[in-house]
DNA sequence: TTACGGCCTTGACCCAGATCAATCGGAAAG
DNA sequence: CTTTCCGATTGATCTGGGTCAAGGCCGTAA
């Protein structure tokens, strides 16, 4: 990319990939038509940082496709990342004009940002958007209280396993047919994005995942590229209490 | 208390001590009075068990008085707190029927529960409600991630210190007119309880609390009673660095 | 071809907080 | 008054994960 983060994409929002999981899914046409007015798009390269917490910030938007986080920051540089947001997720609150995270894109990002203040007013005049902006943010309080309880009570090898387990299920996207296929996907974050994620060092990250692999859990193919040979496997390791409802 | 956990308040929502805060806070007299016919009031000791994670909940509701916790537990005992909920504080969660989290009395406490029915109609019918809960949703994510950096990053005399910066600032209520005047309140939670909520065991939360009483933090009367001399110096020691922004 | 710079891995050692265990204290019951 | 009980405190010891340090791997630039 030669030069701008800012690209001019031109989505019909008909076509658009998150059209059905993002805030405006329950949109009707003339509602999807108005949100057209007040939208743009933006690109972010792997690594740039979106916003700063603290700045001025006169949009909300929705992940197109990409992955971003959201952390934050102690003064002496100890940081947690408080968030991980994936394509058709919501960045933004509305009503409040300073972010309250960094936001770093830790992939190539593309995000649908809608002006704040249209935005804000058409949460008030039709229902459609806020209901759904309700049922995310309801969403993403329950996974912010499970991640609660990793950072607080799992060990470390609990912690890699759950995370791993997250990821290999939302890019599994939505075919959990079969419960104990084999699962393929790349790492979108380094070890120091993950240790930041789990409240680790990223010596322990490395250390646990090397060892997930020496114990057959998982097979890694250069330092990026996972295989999950037994997904029951590895949710017992992860801890997670949802043993699969195997009878017999 | 002789017998029921049920009893029958006649509170007027006019009266109500929560009216401007709780979820019914935007309401017009119109809808206050739909929201009249589907409530009732439920009381619970001290200890008591509102309800079990996987439980049928034919309700929501909002805290009136008292404090109340929602945790997590895995199958091998290990137990976290994902929230504390005080006065005004919303439980349960529209369009769901079953209890995510256990809930626990920690103080007496009186719930004002609504019929589920009713109230997710309402919900739909009626704009106001709906508005307060987002709006209440966006504020307990925001203390969710805030106790995610306490629970991944921060040291055990910080947590301690955080939690008690928590507490001593909402039974403050509002008056946080003078920025270093002494604060005084009961801590609503066991030690063990406070263990759960900050990731410990209650060994290391009582050595902590020694500590910070020994460095002249706080001070203790009997094992509840907390006075802060100072705070600035606790939010100092919480690492929170909004440190008061004191020029010269 | 070598050199450099990001990431990642691995080893050696250390320490904050967990674990195990004894004791304390105050309220309620006998 | 004594006993019991439950929460809290304190001590002794252990250990999971942090810290510090030395390479390894690999893609890009010279």
């Amino acid at each position: 990319m030669t030069m701008l983060d800012t690209l001019s994409f031109t989505h019909d929002c008909g076509d658009c990939p998150i059209r059905h999981r993002a805030v405006c899914a329950r949109c009707e046409d003339d509602e999807l038509s108005q949100l057209e007015e007040m939208k743009y798009y933006r690109s972010y390269q792997a690594g740039q940082t979106v916003i700063w917490s603290g700045d001025r910030m006169d949009f909300v938007a929705s992940v197109v496709s990409g992955v971003a986080t959201l952390s934050q920051t102690m003064e002496d540089g100890r940081r947690q990342m408080v968030g991980l947001l994936l394509p058709s997720d919501f960045v933004g609150r509305p009503g409040r004009n300073t972010a309250a995270y960094d936001v770093t894109a830790t992939t190539d990002l593309v995000m649908c940002c809608f002006r704040k203040k249209p935005f804000e007013e058409l949460m008030i005049t039709t229902p459609h958007v806020a209901q759904r902006l309700l049922e995310m943010t309801l969403d993403e309080l329950d996974s912010a209280r499970e991640w609660m309880l990793l950072l607080g009570r799992k060990t470390a090898r609990e912690k890699i396993a759950s995370l791993l387990a997250i990821i290999a299920r939302r890019d599994a996207g939505l075919q959990l047919t079969q419960p104990s296929k084999r699962l393929v996907f790349d790492l979108p974050l380094t070890r120091e994005e993950m240790a930041d994620y789990l409240g680790l060092t990223l010596e322990t990250v490395s250390r646990q995942i090397s060892a997930l692999r020496k114990d057959g859990v998982i097979t890694l193919e250069g330092k990026r590229h996972v295989t999950i040979e037994d997904l029951d496997l590895l949710l017992e390791v992860a801890g997670d209490d949802s043993d699969g409802g195997m009878p017999s």
